[in-house]
Parts: C-alpha cells; sequence; structure tokens
DNA sequence: GTGAAAGCGCTAACAC
DNA sequence: GTGTTAGCGCTTTCAC
C-alpha cells in the first residue's frame, strides 16, 4: 500500500494524553465533547495535538467501542458496469447516496460481482446496515448478509417477508400495461424479459422457467402479464416469451428478432425493461415495420431515454426508491414489524402502442 | 436504526470459545487459518458457532487489530448526482471500483458535498487509503483527507507534489487542440471553461481570475490554450473566456450565447469539456450557424456522447484512469517518492471543426 | 495442534 | 471540569 508524506509515527490518544499531563478522557472530550471541558485546555489539547501530528481518534477504534461504523453497505451482485451504466441502477445508488449524505454517513460498495464467490467482503464490511438491491434469493452474499447481526434493506429482490423492503408494484403495474392493450385490442402478443435465474439462458422461457424464477421482479412482471391476457381468453402458454442474460439495448435487439422470427404474427411486444425495449424498437426499424402502426412495443421503468424516444413504458421513481431504501434503514423500525413500503407507479401512454392492425391490414396494407 | 430479524443477542469470539472449552485462539484459527487446528475441530467450531448464531469474527474489532479495513475511501467534493451523471465521473468511478473489487476492497463513498462544510465524515471513514477526484486545492475536505495517516492518490486534482497522483497531460492534449485550430487558421477564437473556483461565478473569466484558478484542470487547459495562441499571435488578452460554474449542455449553451454575443466575429469555440460543447453545439444550431461551416467547436475527454456527434475532441481514458488511481492506492510505492502518472490522450478529428470562412463569405455566403 | 497473555485505540459510566 | 476503571472483540507472538 502507498504511503502518503503523511505517514508519520503513529500518535495516540493516549500518548497525547501523557504528553499533556491529563487523562484520556479529557483528550477525547476535547474531540467528542467540546462542551466538557474549559475552552483553554480544549485549545490546549487540540495544539499539542496538531504539533504531534496526531489525526485525531482513530475511526475504527472509535468504531469498536460506540459500536457505529457509519457507513451503509449496498449489495448489488452485478458486474459493477452495471451498476454505473444501468439508468435505472444509477438512479437507485444516487438516491441511496443522497440519503446517507443526508444522515452524514458513507456509503461501501462490496466487491461483489456474479462471478466472485467469495463471500469474505461482506463479512469485513464495517458497516451499521445493509442495503440489498436487486439480487436473486439464491445469492450467497446475500445469505452472508444475512448472517450478520445488521440491519437489512432489500430494494426491488428478492421479496423475503421477514425483511424491510422497497420497490414498486409491480403486479399491478404490469396489469396496467396489460390492461392497456388488452383495450387497444392485442390478443397476440410476445415478450421480452430479462435474466429469470443466475443461469444464463438467452432464448425463448418455458412457462416452467417463468414459475420457477429467481428473480422475483422479472416473476412477478411475467404473472402479471400471464393473468391479465389469461382472463382476457389468451392462452398463455401459447404466448413467447424470450429472456435475456445481458441488460443491454443490443440483447433486447436479438431477443426481439428471435421473438418476431419465431411468431411472425404477434401484434406488440411487452417488454419487462425500457433497455430491452429500445433494443426491440431498433430491430423493428430493422425489419421495416412501423411502430406503432405494424407494431406495439412497451417497456418497463420509465428511463430518459424511454421518454425521449415517446416509448409507452412505466413510469418508476428509482430514485425515491433509492432515498427510501437508505431512510429506512438509517430510521429505526419497531423489530419484528417489517416494513413494505410500494412506490407508485405511473403508466405513460407513448407513441408506441396503438390497435393492431386486423391481419388483411398487414398484408395487404391500410 | 432498523433491525433485522437477525439482531440476535451477539455472540462473541470469546463466548464461543468458552461454550466450546477452547481458548480464543482457536476459535480465531478456524475462521482464519484452517491449517493450524485439526478439520474435526474446526468443523465442530464452525458448527457451534452456526447453532449459537455467531456470525463470524466482528469486522471492526478485526479491523482494530490488524490494521486494515479493507476499504478504500473516495473523496469526490461534488454533488452526488454529479458523480453518478456526469459521464468522465462515472468512467472513473467505474474503473476505480473495478480496481477495489480486484483487491477484495471495498469502495467508501464519502459524504462530501460542496455546501457540506463538515468534515468528521473524513475523519470516521475506516479505509486503509483515499482516492482523490477533481477536488480543489483549497477544499477542507482534501485538508482532512491529508490529516489522516494514510496513503493518498489524487487524480486530475489538485496536483500536489508530494502526493501520488493520476490524470491526463491537460497541457500537451489542449495544445493539439490549439495546433489544430491554428494550422486550419483560426485565430479569432473564443472558449468555454469550467468552474476555476469554488465561488460561483457565471460569466466571462479575466486573464487574473484564469491565472488564480484553484482547478488545476481547468487551469492547466486554459494556459495551453493561452500559450499556443500567443506563439501564433493572437492576443490572449483579448480572448473571451466564459466560465460556468455548472457542468452542464445547458450551461455550455448559455455560455455559447453569452460568448458570440461577446464577439460575434469569433470562428471557433474552444470548450474545456465536451459536456459545454454538446452545449455550444445546441446554441449554434439554434442561431443558424451551420458547424463546421460557419464556426468550429471543439471539445474535451471524449465522452460516448460527444464521439456520437462527431464532435472534434481529446479522448481520455477515464476508466484507466479510474483504475490506475486504485491500483496505484492498492500497491505498495517508495516512500517519499509520489509517482506521477500521465496518461495517453488522443486528438479526436471529428465533423465539428473546419478551416474558418473569410469575412466576405461569412456574410455573403460562399 | 492448542492456549495464555498482551494489547489494537478508543469511549462511557461513574466517581471525585 | 477532570480522572479512574472497564471493557468493545479481536489477533498474535510465544510458549507448551
Amino acid at each position: 500500500m502507498a504511503r502518503s508524506t503523511n505517514a508519520r509515527r503513529p500518535a495516540t490518544l493516549a500518548s497525547l494524553a501523557a504528553e499533556l499531563g491529563v487523562s484520556r478522557t479529557t483528550v477525547s472530550n476535547a474531540y467528542n465533547r467540546p462542551d466538557q471541558l474549559s475552552p483553554e485546555l480544549r485549545k490546549r489539547v487540540l495544539e499539542t495535538a496538531r504539533r504531534l501530528g496526531y489525526p485525531g481518534p482513530d475511526p475504527v477504534a472509535r468504531s469498536l467501542r460506540t459500536r457505529k461504523a457509519g457507513a451503509v453497505g449496498l449489495l448489488l451482485t452485478e458486474n459493477l458496469s452495471y451498476a454505473f451504466r444501468d439508468p435505472g441502477a444509477v438512479g437507485f445508488l444516487e438516491g441511496l447516496a443522497l440519503a446517507c449524505e443526508d444522515a452524514g454517513h458513507g456509503l461501501l460498495l462490496i466487491p461483489a460481482s456474479p462471478e466472485r464467490e467469495d463471500v469474505a467482503a461482506v463479512h469485513r464490511a464495517g458497516v451499521d446496515g445493509f442495503v440489498v438491491y436487486s439480487v436473486p434469493e439464491d445469492d450467497p452474499h446475500l445469505a452472508a448478509v444475512l448472517e450478520r447481526p445488521l440491519p437489512v434493506v432489500v430494494s426491488d429482490q428478492p421479496s423475503i417477508d421477514t425483511l424491510d423492503w422497497v420497490g414498486p408494484d409491480d403486479v399491478r403495474a404490469m396489469q396496467a400495461v396489460a390492461e392497456h392493450l388488452i383495450t387497444l385490442g392485442h390478443r397476440r402478443i410476445g415478450v421480452l424479459c430479462m435474466r429469470l435465474a443466475r443461469g444464463r439462458n438467452d432464448g425463448p422461457a418455458s412457462v416452467h422457467r417463468q414459475a420457477n424464477a429467481s428473480f422475483h421482479v422479472q416473476k412477478s412482471r411475467l404473472t402479471a402479464l400471464a393473468e391479465s391476457f389469461s382472463e382476457a381468453g389468451v392462452d398463455w402458454a401459447r404466448v413467447p416469451v424470450v429472456e435475456r442474460f445481458d441488460h443491454t439495448t443490443a440483447s433486447g435487439a436479438t431477443a426481439a428478432a428471435q421473438l418476431l422470427d419465431l411468431d411472425p404474427e404477434i401484434t406488440a411486444i411487452i417488454c419487462t425493461s425500457d433497455i430491452l425495449a429500445l433494443g426491440a424498437l431498433t430491430e423493428a426499424r430493422e425489419r421495416g415495420l412501423r411502430v406503432p402502426e405494424d407494431l406495439t412495443i412497451t417497456g418497463f421503468d420509465g428511463i430518459p431515454d424511454a421518454e425521449r424516444v415517446g416509448l409507452t413504458t412505466v413510469r418508476q421513481p428509482v430514485l425515491e426508491k433509492g432515498r427510501a431504501a437508505g431512510r429506512m434503514l438509517l430510521e429505526s423500525a419497531e423489530p419484528g414489524r417489517p416494513r413494505h413500503v410500494l412506490l407508485e407507479t405511473q403508466l405513460v401512454l407513448g407513441a408506441t402502442s396503438a390497435p393492431p392492425r386486423s391481419a388483411e391490414e398487414r398484408w395487404f396494407g391500410p
């Protein structure tokens, strides 16, 4: 480890006290309780500290004693690039960071990529609690977090009923999308969704796989669709659902291609995220399909790029979600009563959804 | 603070040892030096730990003992929104996070907004060192960081010769831009720059203000321009330089407007960042000025949006910069020999720079 | 392979 | 207003 020019011989609170001929308490008070000693004495303490190069009470020792770290740990089992590039994750991170900042707490990013099975970083984190964002239920890092005797707030996933949780009402939001499309007249649809389980599967997702998804958010959204469309008389088992492991517009595009190849008759593509929808939009354009005339495309999240292109989507308050997670963690709660905060979402009717054209229209023009 | 369901009565290493009838050393070894005890005993220890709900050695106590925190602190005196939204900052953050992850270290974001004068968070941070990114010389948080007996690596700013530093060669890079424009024939230019000092100044920056800038990066870039253009016979004192406090495309646009009002004769606008240049581009379009025919605009940084629109700019490897900063901090250095890592930059000739039109052309068309 | 002793540097009662 | 006393929970020589 590099050493700065300041790497001087460490003075401690005790050595300072000795030098001054006072007790350690007095020195401690000089830093932590200025009202507990005379201004002159305090001044003398601080001056001597400066002279000796004493940097103030050691944070780790203080933490040990006070049982407070002044930091919040963030567990986010994804590649870090994702955390910083995915608009949803960035918004969440920003909100969380703001909540931490308000409370004067630091935000510790725990190194936990999906590849890394090493859970030691979770054990080593000197924090007062954890925020867990969008992690699959069976993640080993999550298990390690739950072993620590610290408060935990989950956002989005997983949904564990003993833990505090904050997120949008995915089911209701997706129902709104379904109703919108059903009202427009769509019955022949296809779905693009994100990763359903930790293992990579780029392709169709069977009903079985959908039902056993370990990513709760995706599962909820799919379930909501399945129920709504079933009620409208659609046989969900025949609705093609294409899954992608990577959450990028590029994979949205290839997924849309796969879907359209699977069933060229579909009149609408419902995507469980805006990123995927943006990719689908690109693919539709590639194929000369006009949106929404020839094909309806919907997203989910309400990221800035989606609003820019007028995507029909569900807007969720990502920044508020992060902030709420931080606040919940930092506020005290009644033990044994896990809180469950449901965030408002909003169906945004954009320019990418319209009634389906009849079969004739689709083959012979309007 | 919220409590999870796991907030059980804390077991400690000592209580576990007592329960098992072994010494604390043995329990400690079970976790930290598996080879120091028999597999059976270790298994027994771990099982009892599980039964008692002992979460493993307390990270803070371990830190105190080992004098290692397993985390790197990041000081970034800006609003957090900036850290997560500015493309340069995001790239840096990502690179830094990757370096930390490689080393199994956490990354602690220190709460230190420009408004907050409270330096306690720096004192409270349980870290093994600090990375300081783009902070003005006179920042109180920086002073607090330097008081801690820990290694420090600075990126971009400030440039303090006793500290490790990593960044691009701003002077050379900006010289390249200047030479490019001079070669094209531009002599009547204007400049858009970012914040030069902690106090807000949205408007023209005098030569004096330029010379006393506390943001080293901006200062270097301006100095490079001043020198290059002076050598080309341009009187720098007459070159309008417009400063903006906020680093957004919106402020780039208003700055460009101000600049063009100040001197409608300029044939080129040099921006010290891509964000500003992107804003300038918008303003030029607003005014019906064609780029590059009527007006040349250049940026700095090489952010994705800039490349997308074909901006003439300087590309710097932001991710590498973050990664290098992290690695430098984590690697050991020879004490007393601060390292200075200069990153390669690249002049990107885009579609926004061309020879100036002659005065006649500008008034009467080609 | 296991244990005893000695702190790491600090804060919080409580007494003076 | 200041000092005394007790740890916070752990790791680490160094004996055995």
